[in-house]
DNA sequence: TAAGACGAAAATATAGAAAAATCCAGACCC
DNA sequence: GGGTCTGGATTTTTCTATATTTTCGTCTTA
């Protein structure tokens, strides 16, 4: 009789995309369950549970949460174990105004730096979100995740050229976080009245293009408080 | 014959100040050791070794050595262990501007917004850093670790009514970043000649003082542009 | 009602096993 | 002769199972 492998055993490495260690295995699947609200924001992790579950050691873990803690998706307390982070709408507005400045700061140098082998990268990247569809046809609650892929790539994009690193580490951060409260937000069926995302990024790329940088820097602080606006509105804090 | 104990062991926990799990107190002691360049950028940091003079098992330093990398001083390779962060001009470029940005972007909500509480504390933490001298009597080798104290805090104090607790994060990484390059710089004779940092300070104070944001923010990023210039000239890349 | 003791649960620590990478000597080919 | 490859030996990282310590809730008792 065929004996059936485990699926750890099965799934291929390059799926999982992650470095072979089970720590980052684990890193990998609680990232992913907190940024699906799988796991709520301020509630407790438990280590055993969560050992028990991925089928690690309680170090396994404990090491996955202390790579969680330095992207602040996770906050612990000595001899109290780790908690999500809470989500408030502080937080949403520092991670907001943040961002704006930071996002800011990046993309000026990348307009002012970026060479035409950029240029072309960030036509490519605007042409696939263009043509992508903000919802499934399927189920119109949730994004699509192709077309959040697809708007995190653009975004990325933007400031590609900014050449500073600590910059763009931060940036990445901001944009992480402002993900998983956006995410937070239930299904966004008030957006299509009021608001016109595509024609939002639509104006950042053509401002972009024309190396128009104020009114680059603008049309993107606008995206992003707007963004930002609808969902403080939309999700219970 | 009487034993002397190395240094790890005389150190009482008070002065730590560190909560009571071992990680914790493997971590301080990494992160000193790092900051005084005891280990050298660029140098792997063996696990077991740490393990052996921290007097902690390995999976207390693996911990510790997740914490560092959370603040970037440390970089881990899957499968091949913990390194000291590299540095490099580009990196000190990078870590200057960025840091001048985000620092003045406190500044400035933080002057907006300061009360008289806060006007307090940085008049006293302004007080006390003038009262210092930068060098021990003792030694002119290296700075005084007590007016180093003085100019985080004065730092500090500067952005403390920021309120955007994401930006102070930042900030305080950035300063500590910082702090790493000039302390791998070798003593500053040729500052005292061409420099007068006091009067930098003065400069800043000032104008915080008046609530002049812009005066306050150039004295600033003088300041800061100023010291990374000597560091980029004294460090050995 | 409040203080204290007890027990369960959870976090932290450790030592040793397993897995992976590195190193080194010797063989082989050009 | 010089350079490259191969196969173990060794070191180092990673993982697990277990032990210890701390915290938290509960139940008793004054």
């Amino acid at each position: 009789m065929k004996i059936i492998h485990s699926p750890t055993d099965v799934v291929p490495a390059v799926l999982t995309e992650s470095p072979g260690t089970k720590s980052h295995r684990a890193y990998t699947q609680i990232r992913a369950d907190i940024l699906s609200c799988h796991h709520l924001p301020g509630t407790k992790l438990n280590i055993a549970g969560l050992a028990a579950d991925l089928d690690v050691s309680l170090g396994a873990v404990r090491e996955a949460l202390s790579m969680l803690q330095s992207e602040a998706l996770v906050v612990s307390e000595p001899q109290r174990g780790y908690t999500v982070s809470p989500v408030s709408p502080k937080e949403l507005a520092d991670i907001t105004e943040a961002r704006i400045a930071i996002e800011a700061l990046c993309l000026r140098t990348s307009i002012e730096r970026g060479d035409l082998a950029w240029e072309s990268r960030l036509v490519a990247s605007w042409h696939k979100l263009s043509r992508l569809s903000q919802t499934d046809a399927g189920k119109d609650q949730h994004l699509s995740e192709t077309w959040s892929r697809a708007h995190a790539d653009f975004h990325a994009e933007l400031v590609g050229a900014c050449g500073n690193d600590w910059l763009l580490r931060m940036r990445a951060m901001l944009y992480e976080q402002s993900e998983r409260y956006r995410r937070m937000s239930v299904s966004m069926p008030q957006q299509t009245g009021t608001r016109d995302v595509p024609a939002e990024h639509k104006a950042i790329f053509d401002a972009v293009m024309e190396r128009d940088v104020e009114r680059a820097v603008a049309a993107l602080e606008t995206h992003l408080r707007k963004t930002a606006t609808i969902v403080r509105s939309s999700v219970a804090l």
